[in-house]
DNA sequence: GATGAATGAGGGTTCATTCAT
DNA sequence: TATGAATGAACCCTCATTCAT
């Protein structure tokens, strides 16, 4: 299952003015400085875009405003994105993108389970929770309800397919006996879910209570993996 | 810890333009009938606003379309709530204020850790994740970081009870040698992450792949507190 | 054709906000004064918009001008209107549907040709050409074909029927002997076609060379029935 | 007046960038390939524009369309035109001068004046209304308002140039005793009126009531000059 | 000359808020 | 109190025009 997946190209959520896909920004080298100079804008204009929309939420970002961190016309824009949605939408899968391919080559390494989760530990507090990228993902939970479409593709492009990647990897720790549950592979949702608290956690209530994001998902593979450190 | 917190009496989140708190709904039984209908009208209000707010998002909601809803004027949304935003401050906190007392009154219960399991598991399922609660905890995750008083007074009245109600729960049944890990006590989120988790899948990709939340939650405490079913 | 044509009541081209349609202006007398005023401002909206729209044409015609010439602020237009193509066509309509009746009446007198050609040149001189009618039907000449409902209203309600009328004005004029051909009855565009031009003329050269419409109507009736008076 | 009129040669209406007028084409033949592909440009432009500020009246025709159309980028029109209504000007007075010479030379053939009608009408049909000539009177008629230019112009070079000549043909007619009447003599424009109306009519009503042009200018001619075919 | 990306003023439309009745 | 017509600031989007390449 998660291999076929990994076979079919992710079919992208959206095509930009140029006919380039988010998915695909490596076309961009086209030839001339023409080209070079506007794919630095778009990604000035997409830069600017995460910064509003995190900051302000869809609904509340302007794209006076954007436009202005870009350091670009407001009709600029436009050049590149059919309108706002699009450049919203496009945004969060140019975004995710490049993070696909990253997950599913992860989760075939053959080790140890708690290898692994000190590799994830590691990875999600360096290369998620410490970045820009934690603000995709909480826009796609603020969001997410009122943009169907990117729902869709942030399932069927990042979560059903991190999942299955999961399940393979549990299940085959079931099978070696490294596993004495199979609730993680019925329900791989709870391996994630202290990532997903942490980023709302992060977004809403550290001022009031600074969270340890590495220390709690310690504590959680601690709980939920045999033979946690705790132990 | 919370003991103190219990004590103090909530500060209000919001003050109505009658000098009522959502908090204190008992005020209204003013008078005359002039004072029921308005308490009536207010509420009708509150739930198209719950209505409204849900499904669209603060931003998005128009006051126009919660009047129609409320079977009120749009100016009449005004003699009871100072603007838009006070109307889905008080809206929230008018949800939440009943839930705070019932849920440290459940914290104090000594049962053992599994039965509270099952208690806690039927409760969420039945009394939030089936109700009208589930989107006011969503609202609270998706507009929260607008809101930043919303945000404080979740945390303060709401986040902070329920987690000191735990952590004592979770501390006794340590000290009973129930528990063997106190991973929960400095983490009482972890907890609850799944219960979260639910609440933004149903939003989000229950269409795609719905989720049983009993299951899910049961597979959760199966493997996060000792002796589980499965074992 | 032309009674069946009486007895069936024009469907509106637009139906307005409250209900209204601009050919049964009569209701509008509610009741309180509150609906009088808005009433008269809905009123002030359309004769500023038949002036700006005359001056510049659809497209050029900015509401902002609209609503100040109306002294209204720019929303207020839209508690009568949903959108500016609606304002246009609404505006067409409400100026158009009156006269369809009073036509028909007229179409039916038994009156020799040469009077009713006298009576013509008089009614359309000063009820079409001196007055602000005379721009809606340059209105509907210069923005008809982007507005293919608008010139199928003007058809069904006002050409058609106008046409119907006075064929059968003709054919009893020419069973009676009073008229040798029957061209005008084939095609009845004749009669009207120097009306038309006249219009046009008058919004294009009438500064390089003015016009003197009823002299002109005068030598075409001249020409085109017989017993003219330059006999 | 007329004779002086035919005297002074056509002062342009608008000059091209190259110093080219539109009336006189024939300097492009200027010598090297670059001039004759910078006049194919030209054409391509003009007639790209012809088609979409037909379809679609000068306000809402875009530049970019046109450039597309034309098969050119968007800044070479601006190297022919110095704007859009320097575009829309041109575009309507090279479609015109063809004209002029043209009228003035057909209406001094001294033919019988039934004669005279068949060809006008021949001509018509198949020069004019068959042709995108029709579509350039319409924008006349419908953009004239907003162009008063383009109406002068109009009005000096054609109107005014087409009266006269057909003024003299005709009151060549009264003198020889071949027309009765001097209605036409003093207004000409009776003459042309059905044909100001097919061209109207076939822009906005032909798809209810189909019109046959040459049958309805017959009828006319019939009806107004002596000894019609009817008769 | 030719290109087409970039510009930014302009205008249609929405909607929270007010206030006369 | 309740109403809902009126307001006008705010914001998205278009498109004629420019200009560096």
């Amino acid at each position: 299952m998660a291999r076929s997946a990994t076979k079919q190209s992710a079919k992208p959520l959206v095509r930009t003015r140029h006919g380039n896909t988010t998915a695909m920004p490596g076309q961009r080298e086209g030839s001339g400085a023409r080209a070079k100079r506007s794919a630095l804008r778009r990604d000035a204009i997409l830069a600017a875009a995460l910064e509003e929309f995190s900051a302000n939420g869809f609904a509340a970002t302007r794209l006076d405003d954007v436009a202005r961190r870009a350091e670009v016309a407001k009709g600029t824009i436009y050049l590149h994105v059919a309108d706002k949605e699009a450049l919203f939408q496009e945004l969060i899968s140019s975004q995710l993108s490049p993070v696909v391919g990253m997950l599913e080559r992860a989760a075939h390494a053959d080790v140890p389970l708690r290898a692994l989760a000190d590799r994830l530990i590691e990875v999600f507090a360096r290369e998620i929770y410490g970045t820009r990228r934690k603000d995709v993902i909480r826009l796609i939970i603020t969001e997410g309800a009122r943009f169907p479409k990117l729902a869709e593709f942030y399932y069927r492009e990042v979560l059903a397919r991190v999942m299955s990647a999961i399940r393979s990897v549990l299940r085959r720790a079931v099978e070696r006996g490294e596993l004495k549950q199979d609730a993680l592979v019925r329900f791989p949702q709870l391996l994630a879910a202290p990532g997903v608290v942490a980023i709302i956690w992060s977004g809403l209530f550290d001022r009031f209570e600074p969270l340890d994001v590495r220390a709690m998902l310690r504590a959680h593979f601690d709980l939920v993996l045999p033979g946690g450190r705790a132990a």
